[in-house]
DNA sequence: CGTCTATTTGAATGTACTCAAAAGCGGTGG
DNA sequence: CCACCGCTTTTGAGTACATTCAAATAGACG
């Protein structure tokens, strides 16, 4: 490892979940690549099987998809410490439908899918590490569909400024729009109707 | 085993995943139970801790959230085969927000919490089982998701006919509403001006 | 057969969208 | 350092999708 303390944000995330030896770490690290990429790089297009799990060291990244009216929608940003896939393309190995972007520089540490299995074999508790992660994942899901069926926009977009301020302060606000769901004029007057109740 | 058969489903599904020798399917049935129910029964109510995961060896139950509204906004049917549970109350063993009710006599087969424990110490391919498993349903739910942006309430009633046909014969008409995030009202227009244009 | 619940229908309303245009903001080059 | 360009955000008018409320009809079950 050129610099050793690359892996220390991906192992503290690995040890909230599971107990690795030293070994397994090394493993670990062996198996993961690390690469940087500049603002508004391409990491996935719909189409292409998606070859990566990636796990953001630095940087700011969106997952979205691009509708049959050519809209697009936001599934998810992620900042520090968040992944970036497409996980029904990676595990089954098929096209993706989905779109992966930098939104700033960005460092990801990549797990290919070769890898990840290797993971598995070699170190079966992984296995739970990364049921887990989906189980998380699964878990905020279901909260968005439910926030999506029950809730007004306006709402649904004080949730999400309640929920991750910091990504709110670094993402552009039609993005924001994309992901609640409603278009960027929409939210503008939602913010401007916020802000005078306010005053 | 009483029945011999009664795990036959059951064994398919895990099949379909993981291969098994005869002992550790011994086991696995050793961690389950059986229980049947009336039509209408509560299976989990909001507030409870889920203990179970259940497999519908036979019957219908609906998975649902009571918003803030007291308006019901249904996650999922679950007909033979399907899995009921809410996984995020089950898995973090903390209270749950949602409901199951059975829709018919239904038949399921539970696992614990302390029995999946076990299972997993004991079966490691068993988190593979579950990771996989719950990979499927965050799949399910972000293509729900997706759809629930992207297209109007009639696209996504007839994408429901068409996935699950076998459940809207099962389940009544202002439920499928509640799924899709309508008022009754508006699917029974959504209907009637679907059979009108099909004449 | 009667009761209870589910579905349909209609009118009025509201939430969110489309389209169009103006204003703001950030970066880049002269 | 300012001017300009492109992109983002705001604002407004008209429209569409979906809701609410109310009432009528149809179905299911004891």
């Amino acid at each position: 490892m050129s610099n050793p303390s690359i892996f220390s944000s991906i192992d503290a995330y690995i040890a909230r979940c599971i107990m690795l030896s030293e070994a397994d770490y090394a493993y670990f690290h062996s198996q993961l690549s690390v690469k940087n990429y500049k603002k508004k790089s391409r990491l996935l297009s719909a189409g292409e099987v998606c070859t990566f799990e990636g796990f953001i060291n630095k940087g700011c990244c969106r997952v979205y998809y691009l509708n049959a009216n050519g809209n697009e929608v936001d599934l998810y940003f992620g900042i520090e410490e968040w992944w970036v896939s497409d996980l029904a393309s990676f595990s089954q190995q098929k096209p993706s439908n989905l779109f992966i972007e930098t939104l700033e520089d960005t460092e990801l540490i990549f797990i290919s899918y070769e890898a990840k299995e290797r993971l598995f074999k070699k170190i079966p508790s992984f296995d739970r590490m990364f049921r887990l992660m989906v189980q998380r994942t699964h878990e905020t899901l279901m909260k968005r569909l439910l926030s999506t069926y029950s809730e007004p926009a306006e709402e649904r977009y004080l949730a999400f400024v309640n929920r991750y301020p910091a990504i709110v302060q670094r993402v552009p606000q039609h993005l924001i729009a994309a992901y609640l769901g409603i278009t960027p004029e929409f939210l503008s007057k939602i913010r401007s109707k916020l802000k005078s109740k306010n005053k």
